[in-house]
Formats: C-alpha cells, structure tokens, sequence
DNA sequence: ATTGAAATTTTGATAACTCAAAATGCGACT
DNA sequence: AGTCGCATTTTGAGTTATCAAAATTTCAAT
C-alpha cells in the first residue's frame, strides 16, 4: 500500500475524473462507467474496486458504484500532478505539440519520482494549468478547480479568452491547434446556431471558425482579462 | 512479443552488461550471476530465460549460461539507448546531479516512447555518452564502444583526461563529484602505491586526490587532447 | 572413478491483474 | 405484483513474474 502499482493509480485517476465529470463530488460512480474509462470488462473493475475498499482508498456500495475517500482522492489528486506537470513540461521545455503529449505523460506519469516531479515544477514556475488549460494540484493534493463559461454559454459578441479544453483526443487537439483554438487565446462567439448544431467563434485576427456544439461544449472561457 | 515488458528489457539489459562486463561478446552469463544483476533468485532468472529464449532473444544453455541473440542485442542497445540519454537529458536539461539519475532513468527508460526519445536525442545534439562517458547507442542499436585505460594502467604524470566512470553507485558518484572527477576533466596520475592500495591524482587545479586501486580502476581515462 | 560442494533447474505456490461467461440483483413497465 | 432487460457480480481460468525449497547436474578434488 505504501506504493500504489500504476494500475491502482490508474483507476483511481479514472474514479476521479468520472465523479468531476459527473459534477457532483459525492456522487458514485457506477462500475460500467468506470469499466468503460478503463478498458476493461466490467468483472474486471469490480474485483479491483474491493481490493481499493479494502486499502481504503474508495467507498463501495455493491450495484451501486465506488466513490474515492478523502485518502483516495489526495492519491488521485497527486496522481493527476504527475500527469499535468508532466504535459506541461514535455510542451515546454521538450517542444512537443499540445497534441501528443497526453498518452506520453500517461506513461511517465507512474515512473517519474517525487524529486523529479519537484524539479519540473519548479523548473515551470509553479504553474496553475497544463497546456489544456487543466488546473495542477499543488503538493498537498488541493487544487483550485475555477468555473468556466462554454462556448455554448457565454455571452455572444463579447471578448473572452479560452481557458480550458475538456477533451484529450489527439485529432481533436490538432484541429483546435491549427485553428488557432489555444487557451490563452482571445476569442468570441459570433454567434449559435442550435439547428444547424453550430456555432460562429470569432479567432486568432477575427478568423471565423465554426464548430459543432458538442465540440463547442469542451472549450471553456473567461471574460477577456481588461487591457492593462 | 511486439512490445517487450519492462522486465524483459531489463533482462536484457543485465545480460548484455553482464556479457559487456566480461569481456566476451560470445561468452556465456551464467545464471547465478545473471540472477544476483536483476536481485531475483537463480530459479526465477532459469524460468525467465528460458522463456527469452523461446522468443529468440537470448541462447540459452542449460547449466552453463546465456548470450543474446542479435535480436536480443538490439533490443538491449536501444534500453541503453533510452536509459543513457534520459540520464544526460535529466542532468543537462533538468538540471538534477549526476549521482541521482541512474535510478529515475531507470524506471523512465521504459515508459519513454520513441518519438520522445528522439526529440531528447536532437535537443542534446546527438550525443555520443551519457553524464557517466558511457557511450550511447544510435537508434538502429549500433554503438562504439572505445577502449580506454584506468587510472590503474595509464602512464604516470602524463596529463589525460577522465572520460568514463563504470560504477553507477549514487555514494560513489557523489564522492567523485564532490572530489571534481567528473568525465571531461584533465587530471593526472600522480603515483601509484599498490602496498598502500591507492592511487593518487593531481585534479582540477592541481588539488591531490587519493583514491583506493579498486575504485581507481573504475575511472577511465584518454591521453590529453593536444591544445588548439 | 568417486564424491562433495556449488550452481542450476525443477516443482509447487503465490500475488496482481485480466477475461469469458454464468449467475444474480435491480428497477422500470406493464 | 410480475417479468423483462440491463447492469453488476461471481466463478473459473489464464498470464506474467516472482519465491522457497527440493532435486539435479556439473566439476574439481581426492
């Protein structure tokens, strides 16, 4: 228990993310849910899941679902530092594309040590947010999560900066990148177009780019930080 | 058999070391030594090879030892590879100290990808040696291995300069570190008192430094470069 | 040759993780 | 309330890598 195996951090990262994709923190997850993040059938997941009860790093209600318990989610947070660190520096410092490094740092993330992970961050400056716009917890395992606005909920017309994007696939990340779509950069949603399941964002030099609401659901936005 | 797990790199990894170590490209490793590399016991290393050897990395002779293939010897070239460059990677570009990154590259040379491993390869401008002089093998698997003296054979009060530590141990490193014998630095053997079991050698600004004839061997050295 | 010590191999178990498929529980809908 | 369908759990088995300890082989020394 001392050392959690990269599977063990994996479903707890999966657990995780399931119950903040799920808004509420005390949610359960079911086990097909998390059976499904994982790629594994779900017999598989509920064995492992008792063997974190067990550790006590989840609650298990049987056909209900697992939620983590507050030493699970100090593990989980930590594991998802490793992971955000770890993308920020491959971007950074190594140059790789915002697109690739997501399944690179989902590997490094379990061997990197405590004293490296400390290194890079210092080394970054004690960032807040990943290249996704992801916020990175701080050592203890705290992380502040800020509410953003979507695409699909912010005011149209009004200049606002992309902050997040709550999506990890690789196309997609390298359609957003060669539309200029970052975070950090200043946009506008032109327009929404429920029929036609679109909506009009205004980018880099005004360039109009039209993207699905589902797509537009990822990107996340603040208002526009007022000039200095 | 398309991507080795971790454990079959390292054991190709010590095996190769272990053949590299004696001297013999075509000598056979015997089980007992192979075994206390990897801090497994004899009857493990038996089994795990044996295996290897269904898959075409290794020979395997019963009683007597094992030799890799040339597959085998690729295979364990490119875990030098990646385990030699990480280490160079993580001292010049993360900045950690010589003596602590065998362990980190360690667990890093197996979850690093490829295509990471050549982007780290280009940074440090394809790099013939690691932190340790040890020299690194290109991306077919193909390395030159120079033959150099010790501090145990070279001529005395001849100017050379240390080009290869063969000895990984954090301590000891941190001694030469702390003594200014690091690969690239112009030193000379002053004298030689095999009663008294020790070396002495003039380093950085002529400061004497003994050093005992076992640990003596384990640095390398190079005639001087003539000046410019 | 024989023997004895040391190395090696074999055997039987175990731990962690997984799957396939059978069994079971749960909730929704008539 | 009954039952149907789906999610979940259980069961049985397989894989990989390991150890402890018994059995075997080898080789050198008598």
């Amino acid at each position: 228990m001392a050392l959690p195996s990269s599977t063990v951090e994996n479903y707890l990262k999966a657990i995780y993310q399931a119950q903040a994709a799920q808004g509420g923190e005390h949610r359960l997850v079911p086990m097909g849910r998390l059976a499904g993040a994982l790629g594994v059938v779900p017999g598989t997941a509920t064995t492992m899941v008792k063997a974190l009860a067990e550790s006590g790093l989840v609650d298990y209600e049987p056909y209900a679902g697992v939620r983590l318990t507050a030493a699970g989610e100090k593990l989980a947070a930590l594991v998802l530092r490793r992971h955000r660190l770890m993308e920020l520096f491959l971007v950074q410092v190594v140059g790789m594309s915002w697109a690739e490094v997501h399944d690179e740092a989902e590997r490094l993330e379990h061997a990197a040590s405590d004293r490296l992970i400390e290194r890079i961050d210092a080394m970054l400056g004690r960032p807040a947010s990943d290249p996704h716009g992801d916020p990175i917890p701080d050592s203890t395992g705290s992380m502040v999560t800020p509410e953003y606005q979507t695409l699909l909920t912010c005011p149209l017309g009004r200049p606002v900066v992309l902050t997040r994007v709550t999506d990890q696939d690789a196309a997609f990340l390298r359609f957003l990148e060669s539309s200029g779509l970052k975070p950090g950069q200043a946009i506008e949603v032109e327009a929404r177009n429920a029929a036609a399941d679109h909506v009009v964002v205004r980018g880099e030099g005004r360039r109009r780019i039209m993207i699905g609401m589902r797509a537009a659901a990822k990107l996340q936005v603040a208002p526009a930080a007022p000039a200095t």
